[in-house]
Order: C-alpha cells, then sequence, then structure tokens
RNA sequence: GGGCGUGUAGCUUAGCUUGGCUGGAGCACCCGGCUGAUAACCGGGAGGCCGCAGGUUCAAAUCCUGCCAUGCCCA
C-alpha cells in the first residue's frame, strides 16, 4: 500500500495503489499499539458506566495454537467489540490455564520420567519447578497469534491459575463447600497403573488399548441353604478374592438345571461338574456357557434370586464384619445377557458399577489389591504380594481345588494398556475427595436453565442431558503440579480441616512449621497444623492429593480478582458473567465447572449467556491432527490474505455451532469479494474525492434534497444496519455477515458506485457531485462499522482515513440501550422502485441474450408494462438498458400478435391424409385474421372448416419486439425493448465500442486518468457511418485533443470486431 | 457400548423447528455480456438417487425407525 504514510492522517491520494492486506493489517496493530486503541475504547465508555462483562476461557500455553483456537477467540472478540461500540464497558481480562495432568505428561516425556517414583527420585520440587517453566512455552506464539488476529484482551495483567493468589481464592472457594458440608472422602474407580503409580484420564487410556487373549472362567457360587450353585463369568480373575456380591437382571429369566450327563471327552482345561449337580444361570445362555446335557428344574426371574447368600471363595480375603448384605445377590439394570452368564461377579473396588453398586447394596468396600498392585497381606497365603496379574493361574487352581470353577477358556478383547510401562490397566478404586453434587442438582438445573445458550440445544440437550444424570465431582488427583487440597487432617483424632486462606494457616501453623514458599506442592506438604478440636492437640497433615484442574478455571470469575481477598466491588458487578464462549467440547469441561462452582458457592449461575462452537475439520470433514498432517495454520492465512479475511470467512461460512469444514480457498474468496470490493470502493471514494479537493468538513446538501440515488443508498444502508442489529442480537453472526456483504458488494459496488461513476467525472464543481461525496463518505462510514466487530483492520484503517477517528472508539450506528441510533432516513418506497428498476435491468439483459443483442448497442425505445413504476429512477433505468426512450405503458397487447399453432390430434382426425397440406396452409395464413375467419365460422384450410378446437392460440411479441416479464408482490411487470435497427443506433453503438476499446487501451497504458490523448480511427468499407456528434462523443469520453477518422485500416496500431467488422484505432 | 451433533452439486453451504410451487446460493467449469474503482459484477448453461434402507402421509430433503460415515463428550 502505497499511501502507508497517510494512515489515520489525511486522506491518500495517489493512484493504483494495489491492495497488500498484511502490511495494512501489520500497520493498523501498530498504530493501535501506539494510540492504545483498546484501552481507548474501553475508557471511552466509562462515563457510562454500565459493564458487560466476558470472561476468557483460559488456554493452556503449552500447545501450539492453532486455526481453531482462532474460531474461538473470533467470536469472543466480535461479541466483545459488539458491546463495546453499544456503549457498554467491556474489559477483557486474558487468562492462562497452567496446571494439569497435560502439563505433567509433556515434561515427564521431556525428562522421561515415566512413574511416580521417578518423578520423586528426580524431586518433585524440580520437577513442578520444570512444569511451571513448561507452561509457558508456547506463550509468545499465544501473544503473537492473539495480536495478529486483532483479539483484544489484556494480554500485560492475565489471571494465572499456578500463581498464589489464584490459589488462594480457589481455596477459599473450597472451603465455602466444606462448610456447606458438600465436600466428602470417598473413592473413585480409574484406569490405574501400579507400575507408574498413576491413575490415568480417558483420553491417556485411549492411548493404549491393545488386543490381548486372557483367561476368562465360569465360576461356581456356592448357595447357603440351597443345593445350586449359581455361575458367574469373569475375565479378571484378579478381582474374585474381592468379590462380596453376585447381581443379576430384575428381568431377566433364569433357570435352576440338573446336570444330566458326563460332557464329552473334549472337556479341555480346569472345572468340572457332577451328574446331578444343580446349576443357576440366564436361560438364554444356557447353551453359550454349560457343556454338559441338563434338564430344566425351575424358572425364575431375577428378583427371586434377590437376597440369596453364597458362601466367599475366598473366606478371609474380605472382612464381612458388619455387612449383612456381604456375599448375598442383589438385583441390577447393567446386567445383560448379550455375553457372560447374566449373573455378574461383583468386587467393589475393581469396577465402577461394582462400587457403585456395593455402595447402593451395603458390601462391605476394601481392598485385597494393594497400591503396587500385589495383593494385601491376609488375602491368602498363596497370593499375598504378589503382583496380580502373575495370580491368574494360581486362584484358578485354588478354585479349581475348592471345586469352585465350572469351566475355563481363552478370550480375546481389547484391553486398556499403560501407554508408558505396556502394562494392563487395573480397575481400581482410589481414595479421591469429592464435591456432592447431587445435592444441589435441582439448583444447576435450574441454573443451567436461565443461561442464554447458543444453540440452545447445546445447554436443554448435551448440558442438560449431562445434567440430569448429575454424579458428584471427584476432585482430587494423586498428581504433583496442581492447586494443592487444602484439607488437612489429624492424626490424633481424624479431624478434618479446610484451609480457605493463607492468614488461616498461618493461624494453625505448629510451631515447627514456616509459611510455605509459594502454595504448590511439595511446600504446602511441609506444613503441619495444630488441631483446632476441643481436647485434641494432634498434629494435622495435607491429604497428598491436588485438585482437578477443572476446579481451578471453574473458579476463574472470582479467583481472576483474588476475591474475596480483594477487588470485592469489581467482583460484584461482574458477577454472574453477561458472557463467555468456547468450543462444544466445553460442555463437561468449563461450562460444567463454571456452572458447578458458581451454584455450590453463590447459589448463581455463573453466566448469562453461553456460544457454543462447532468444530473446526480439514476440508474433507476430518479431524485435524498433527498425525493425519492435515492441520491449517493461521499463519499461512495471516500472510497471505491477512486476518480480516480469516475472520470474515469463519463468521460468514456457517453458523458458530455448526462444526466446520475448513477450506483454504474460502478464505481467498472472502478476501476477493468483500475485501477487494470495499477498499475499491474506498479508493474509488479517496481518488476522486482526492481531485475534486473534497474533504468530509465540507457544507453538504440535506439528504433529503440529494439525488434519489443518494436517497436510496442511504435508505438501504439503515435497513441493512438494523437487520444486522438484528441478527446479532439472534446470535445469528453469519446471517449478519452475509448481510453486510450482499450489502457492499451488491448495494454500494454494483449499485450505487458504477451508477455514480459518472457523475465525478465531470470536472466542475456541482452539487450533485458534493451530495455524491458526502453520501459516499458516510454510507462507507456506516458500513464499517458494521464490519468493525467481525474483521477490525481494513474498516479501521479506512474509517480513520475518513473520519480521522478509530472505528473501535465509534458507536454502534443503530444505537443500543444506552446510546442513540444515528442512521439516515428510510423510504420504503424508494427501496422498492430502486428493486423494481435493478429487476428490469437483470431483465433487460436477459432479453439481449436470448435475442442476441449486444449491450452496447442501443435500442430506440423501451416499454414498461405494469407494476408499481419507477417514478424518477427512469433515467437510470434507460441507461442501464441503453435505449433511447423508456416510457411506462398499460397495453401489452400493443406489442404482441396471435400465433396459431395446430392442434395435431384434433386436425389429424378430421383431415387424415390431408393433414400435412393443412399443416402447410396455416403456417402461411396471417393468425390475426385468420382468428378473426375461425371465430366468424368461415375459416377452411385445404377444405377442411377449421374451428377454434382445432388450433392453439398463442401470444408472442410482435417482429421487432422483445420481452420479459418478471414477478413482484405488486403484480407482474413486463419489459418491452424495440429491436429495431437504424443508422442512428448503429452509429451509437459503434461509437460506444471504440469509447470502450480505447478506454481500456488507456488504462492499459496506463494513462493518468486526466490525460489527454490523439486518436486516430480507421473503419474498413463495411463499417457502419458513424454520425458527427457521435464522433465528437468518443472525442470527449475518451479525453482526445485531436482526432483523425481514416478508412484506411493499415496504419492502425489496433484493431477490434464488432458484428464482423473490422475496426482499427491509434492512441497517441 | 451410551449421549449429543453432522451428512444436500466437484468444493463451501441455505432450506429441516411448522411436510406442499421447479431443492436455493457462492466458488470452480462452459458460453455470452458489462467495465477508466474492481482480482469484482451481470445474463445463460452444465452439474443433485438431498448418506443408505424402510415406515407414516394424498404428498418427505423436512416427521419416525434402523443402518453407514464422520465429529464431540462419556464409558
Amino acid at each position: 500500500m502505497k499511501s502507508s504514510a497517510t494512515v489515520g492522517g489525511a486522506m491518500s491520494n495517489d493512484q493504483g495503489g494495489r491492495l497488500d492486506p498484511v502490511s495494512l493489517e501489520n500497520q493498523i496493530i501498530e498504530i493501535w499499539g501506539n494510540e492504545k486503541t483498546f484501552q481507548s475504547s474501553i475508557e471511552a465508555r466509562r462515563m457510562r458506566g454500565k459493564p458487560f462483562t466476558f470472561l476468557e476461557g483460559p488456554p493452556t500455553a503449552n500447545g501450539k495454537p492453532g486455526i481453531h483456537h482462532v474460531l474461538s477467540r473470533l467470536y469472543k472478540d466480535m461479541v466483545c467489540r459488539w458491546k463495546t461500540m453499544e456503549g457498554y464497558v467491556v474489559e477483557r481480562k486474558a487468562g492462562w490455564d497452567t496446571h494439569g495432568l497435560p502439563v505433567e505428561i509433556e515434561v515427564q516425556k521431556r525428562l522421561d520420567l515415566m512413574s511416580n517414583e521417578a518423578i520423586e527420585a528426580y524431586g518433585m520440587k524440580e520437577f513442578n519447578e520444570a512444569c511451571k517453566e513448561s507452561v509457558w512455552t508456547y506463550e509468545q506464539a499465544w501473544r503473537e497469534m492473539t495480536e495478529r488476529m486483532g483479539f483484544w484482551v489484556d494480554m500485560n495483567d492475565p489471571y494465572v491459575t499456578l500463581e498464589d493468589d489464584y490459589i488462594e481464592s480457589a481455596w477459599w472457594s473450597l472451603k465455602q463447600m466444606h462448610e456447606k458440608g458438600l465436600l466428602f472422602r470417598g473413592h473413585k474407580v480409574l484406569p490405574y497403573c501400579p507400575q507408574t503409580g498413576t491413575s490415568y484420564s480417558s483420553h491417556e487410556v485411549a492411548l493404549g488399548y491393545k488386543e490381548v487373549t486372557e483367561p476368562a472362567v465360569f465360576v461356581k457360587f456356592d448357595l447357603i441353604d440351597d443345593p445350586a450353585c449359581i455361575i458367574a463369568w469373569t475375565t479378571t480373575p484378579w478381582t474374585l478374592p474381592g468379590n462380596v456380591g453376585l447381581a443379576v437382571g430384575p428381568d431377566i429369566d433364569y433357570v435352576r438345571v440338573r446336570v444330566a450327563e458326563q460332557p464329552s471327552a473334549k472337556w479341555q482345561g480346569r472345572g468340572f461338574a457332577e451328574v446331578g449337580d444343580q446349576l443357576i444361570l440366564a436361560k438364554d445362555l444356557m447353551g453359550h456357557v454349560l457343556r454338559h446335557k441338563v434338564e430344566i428344574l425351575e424358572e425364575m426371574k431375577g428378583t427371586d434370586l434377590s437376597g440369596l447368600h453364597y458362601n466367599p471363595l475366598f473366606p478371609g480375603a474380605v472382612d464381612g464384619k458388619g455387612h449383612t448384605e456381604a456375599w448375598s445377590i442383589v438385583t441390577a439394570d447393567f446386567v445383560t445377557t448379550t455375553d457372560g452368564t447374566g449373573v455378574v461377579h461383583t468386587a467393589v473396588m475393581y469396577g465402577e458399577d461394582d462400587y457403585n453398586l456395593g455402595l447402593a447394596s451395603g458390601y462391605p468396600a476394601q481392598h485385597t489389591v494393594g497400591m503396587d498392585g500385589c495383593f494385601i497381606r491376609g488375602t491368602h497365603p498363596k497370593l499375598d504380594g504378589i503382583y496380580v496379574k502373575d495370580c491368574d493361574d494360581i486362584i484358578l487352581d485354588l478354585l479349581n481345588q475348592s471345586g469352585r470353577i465350572y469351566r475355563e477358556h481363552l478370550y480375546t478383547h481389547d484391553y486398556p494398556h499403560c501407554w508408558r510401562t505396556d502394562h494392563p490397566l487395573l480397575y481400581y478404586a482410589m481414595d479421591s475427595w469429592f464435591v456432592r453434587m447431587t445435592a444441589v442438582k435441582e439448583q444447576i438445573l435450574e441454573n443451567n436453565n436461565s443461561v442464554e445458550w447458543a444453540p440452545p440445544s447445546t445447554g436443554s440437550g448435551r448440558m442438560g442431558e449431562w445434567l440430569s444424570n448429575l454424579k458428584d465431582w471427584a476432585i482430587s488427583r494423586e498428581r504433583y503440579w496442581g492447586t494443592p487440597i487444602p484439607v488437612w487432617i489429624c492424626s490424633e483424632c481424624g479431624h478434618e480441616h479446610c484451609i480457605g486462606s493463607r492468614g488461616e494457616m498461618e493461624s494453625m501453623l505448629t510451631v515447627d512449621s514456616e509459611m510455605p514458599k509459594e502454595l504448590h506442592r511439595p511446600y504446602v506438604d511441609e506444613i503441619k497444623l495444630v488441631c483446632p478440636e476441643r481436647g485434641c492437640s494432634g498434629e494435622m497433615k495435607r491429604e497428598p492429593y491436588v485438585m482437578d484442574c477443572w476446579f481451578d478455571s471453574g473458579c476463574a470469575p472470582f479467583a481472576q480478582w483474588h476475591y474475596p481477598f480483594e477487588n470485592e466491588e469489581k467482583f460484584d458487578s461482574s458477577f454472574p458473567v453477561d458472557y463467555i464462549c468456547e468450543a462444544v467440547d466445553q460442555t463437561r469441561g468449563w461450562f460444567y465447572s463454571l456452572l458447578a462452582v458458581g451454584t455450590t458457592v453463590f447459589g448463581k449461575p455463573t453466566y448469562k449467556r453461553c456460544l457454543s462452537l462447532g468444530h473446526i475439520l480439514d476440508k474433507n470433514g476430518k479431524k485435524m491432527s498433527k498425525s493425519r498432517g492435515n492441520v491449517v495454520d493461521p499463519w499461512d492465512h495471516f500472510n497471505l490474505e491477512g486476518a480480516d479475511a480469516i475472520r470474515w470467512y469463519m463468521t460468514t461460512q456457517s453458523s458458530p455451532w455448526q462444526p466446520t469444514n475448513f477450506d483454504p480457498s474460502g478464505v481467498r474468496e472472502s478476501y476477493a469479494r468483500m475485501f477487494l470490493t470495499l477498499w475499491n470502493i474506498y479508493r474509488f471514494h479517496v481518488d476522486y474525492a482526492a481531485l475534486d479537493s473534497f474533504n468530509g468538513n465540507m457544507e453538504s446538501s440535506e439528504p433529503s434534497s440529494r439525488p434519489s440515488l443518494d436517497r436510496w443508498i442511504l435508505s438501504q444502508t439503515s435497513a441493512t444496519a438494523e437487520r444486522v442489529s438484528f441478527l446479532f442480537e439472534q446470535w445469528d453472526f453469519h446471517k449478519a455477515g452475509r448481510e453486510i456483504e450482499r450489502f457492499v458488494v451488491d448495494d454500494i459496488s454494483n449499485w450505487y458506485v458504477r451508477r455514480s461513476r459518472r457523475r465525478l467525472w465531470d470536472e466542475a464543481e456541482s452539487d450533485d457531485k458534493a451530495a455524491c461525496h458526502h453520501t459516499l463518505r458516510d454510507v462507507l462510514g456506516v458500513a464499517c462499522k458494521l464490519m468493525a466487530p467481525i474483521s477490525p483492520f481494513m474498516v479501521d484503517k479506512i474509517h480513520r482515513d475518513l473520519f480521522q477517528t478509530s472505528v473501535h472508539l465509534a458507536d454502534w450506528p443503530c444505537g443500543s440501550d444506552l446510546i442513540d441510533s444515528k442512521l439516515p432516513q428510510r423510504d420504503p418506497e424508494l427501496e422498492l422502485r430502486m428493486e423494481l428498476v435493478r429487476n428490469l435491468a437483470e431483465a433487460g439483459r436477459r432479453i439481449r441474450v436470448e435475442s442476441s443483442r449486444r449491450q452496447r448497442l442501443p435500442c430506440k425505445k423501451g416499454w414498461i408494462v405494469g407494476g408499481i413504476g419507477v417514478g424518477d429512477l427512469t433515467g437510470i433505468l434507460s441507461e442501464e438498458l441503453n435505449v433511447g426512450l423508456l416510457e411506462e405503458e398499460n397495453d401489452l397487447e400493443r406489442f404482441q400478435k396471435v400465433q396459431l399453432k395446430p392442434n395435431r390430434r384434433n386436425l389429424g382426425r378430421k383431415c387424415t391424409t390431408d393433414l400435412p397440406i393443412v399443416l402447410g396452409e396455416l403456417e402461411a395464413v396471417d393468425s390475426e385474421s385468420f382468428l378473426l375467419e375461425i371465430e366468424a365460422g368461415i375459416a377452411y384450410l385445404g377444405g377442411y372448416q377449421i374451428t377454434l378446437d382445432d388450433v392453439e392460440i398463442h401470444r408472442v411479441e410482435k417482429d421487432g419486439y422483445a420481452a420479459a416479464t418478471i414477478e413482484s408482490e405488486h403484480g407482474n411487470v413486463t419489459l418491452v425493448l424495440d429491436m429495431s435497427l437504424d443508422e442512428d443506433l448503429l452509429s451509437k453503438g459503434l461509437a460506444r465500442d471504440i469509447i470502450r476499446r480505447v478506454q481500456a487501451k488507456r488504462k492499459e497504458m496506463d494513462l493518468r486518468i486526466e490525460a489527454e490523448i490523439s486518436l486516430e480511427i480507421a473503419l474498413g468499407p463495411d463499417s457502419p457511418k458513424l454520425a458527427e456528434n457521435d464522433w465528437d462523443h468518443i472525442l470527449s469520453e475518451t479525453r482526445a485533443t485531436s482526432g483523425k477518422l481514416t478508412g484506411d485500416l493499415s496504419s492502425s496500431e489496433s484493431t477490434f470486431e464488432v458484428d464482423g467488422i473490422t475496426i482499427g484505432f491509434t492512441v497517441s
């Protein structure tokens, strides 16, 4: 862009400046930095004092930002900019999510610390230091991307979840929950790797699925007070010592069978049943399970089995004291007959269903396996201390000896393995802290209903479904890098104490404890507190967990302000927040954790509006991932079409919540259509304004007294702004963007500017020119404002040049609750008439194509039949249509004639073999008068009388006319063109062709608009005559000061053909 | 395995809530036209088993069921 020196200053006046969007945007970024435009845009609204609060969902800076991050930051920015323009104070604090497992995994990989032991050997302090550093790995990349894409957010004063102030606020909130009795200790069954001492998230589990073939076994449980055994199936023999119950489906059919014969000799492996033994299992699975011929003794439902007791497989492995339900049968809905026996072996601590069932049924919840993956002492002398996966065989032998096995077999299935050590993971009940979300379920559902969700289905469906199955929230993690759980337990009396502030901690320190260096492990682990229980002077030790990092981010609304220790006012005025926006995968993530913390701590919904975005996929609808190599780097487009174009593309491509296939050529298209067009409108305005020494401060005529073209575009501007505002309020940003695009490209560029060009070519000062300059400037101003939230760069450049101030300091043109509308007057009738004119102009082009009459060859006359009329827009329309005279006419039939076509079916019957003769004669007669004859009953062809039944009456344009009809809500309108030709028309058409060619040549020669030329035109012998006034017209249009008309083509510099006639011309 | 989405022309998509004209755009392609702001634009053309299979109905892209593909979340 050549006019760089003038950005923000006076109007640029160079000609032919080519658009370089990248350098334009970078200059704007620099100006924003120098002028602190972001801060000003907030401060400028301070006096009204009405906040609109936005909360930034904190990204983690240990991953590289991708194109999908641009999407969510776009919608955050768009709404904030829009609300700012509406007059609200919209502060935007950046945030960083810095804790959590992904950070640890990164560091573990880098330092090759593949187990908890390795981490502890390396040093927890050093490890956490490494984590702390690692979270900033891509901070610079994030800052650069954020700035380059134009996301206005305060990155210099972000909230950071690892800072002590933030942690202290999080502690405070946990204490609130503790005081409300919502915090409790329990178990959570997780995939656990004893080799690394780590439980895994589902994400990590997904990394390690492997197909394995393992022993599976049908076990006979010996019923008490009943001669039968009930059979259950398991693929994890190591869980059998922990068995405390059996589950059956309440409505499943079971059978009691009697073994009738010995099995075939093919029986392999351990296990057996004697003839006469009684077995119980699901009826549907008999064939699947049994290998003996049996007779059915009895059928029953699962409910009939409920309550029966059986003898433990490993007596003493689990202490059943006080648990009368231990080793009994219960019913459970999760039991199916798709595999197994219809009876599910339940070891409370080694399966999620098992655990939940155990709690519900009153089974003892005791471990038979330690954290090291080995059986604990007292399980069985042959098993104690041995790694469980090495015990499969021993267990089967032991059970076989005691007669408890019916049959064993090998079973192949996918089973999760540790992605680091390759060992099978154990589903294991870990000690865990929970927030009792089930206690606030009604309230959280209610709060969720009060949120305005976009799209509504995310709130009612995805979130609503999830909340209706709300479980208690396991908030503790056995990890190192995170917010430490602030719960201390007394080693003497077992009292639990939750610390809610640094002050509280300090007041309870034991004499040999000091305040920690920072609120992280291992420093906090070393803190011992004095037990506050009366009569107990025990020492309290911290529970060695860190919090789920979702808890961290859920605290953002208050922890970002270090509330309640500081900024009480700031928090009070900004909670619940007005607006958050993230991708839909946050539904069970951040959207939930915010709602959960807000509800439990404040009893409020945390956010009022939530925009949940769809994901960006590659252009084939596949997920973007490094391994697929289909990841789009935003910089590829930042450095090519610019951020405006990406933002525009993303906005207008589809609705925000729709998953979108990212098509790089779409960005190109947005650039070419939207921004090149806008830029050229602007250049057009600036170039002519410079020629006319126009500036915006000059006196302008009242819009109401300007020409109708001006009044139309002003009215159209208001109409567009109103629609765009409405669509923004409906969250239909995509429709709003498309509406603006249509307005800029179709209304401004292709109609207003195109129709106005001629007005500005006049060199003399005139009211008309001034009106045009003022109108275009005002229209551009509104367009810039409407576009500013979506694409903030180019419009700011334009707005600054035209109005000497940033568009981001300007008010939203439609007004709001806080500001007045400044839109021009609307004129609906004029809008309607222009609509008609534009449709008729299109109809005219259609007529010309059908009649093969090129546009430059004028028609003598045209008529408009029907409709509301075009009023004083006739001049515009006749120019568009290139007709000499345009009139309104009522009688369509004036231009039409009757054409009779044969009704072959009737005529054929009547004339049989004479039909060809009759058809020939029909073709020859004059349709008009023959119709009269038919009606008079005196029409004959080939000797046959012709009646109305023998012909079809068509109406077509008379020779020399062509027409097209358009439909409108005010009735059909027909445009008729006179297609006759005469010397005058041919001369005018020729003149226009010559002008067009010469102008193209001038442009090709890169002549200045006002440069003068001399022109020589050579017309061959076949050429139409060129009338004298048309020749004069050519000379003035092409700014030729001298002209020569010859008949000799040989000396011409260039030639072209029109309607098969060669014309030569020379420009010098 | 469960829940929630998505699937329309070579590509990106509108229409689906509330069933009814010939399924509408844009890009790319072909033909023609316009143009001293324009890489834009205008007219015409070609290109559609509306993912597949059933069902409801006088009538289904639209409502229902199943399946396939794809994505997210949870197992």
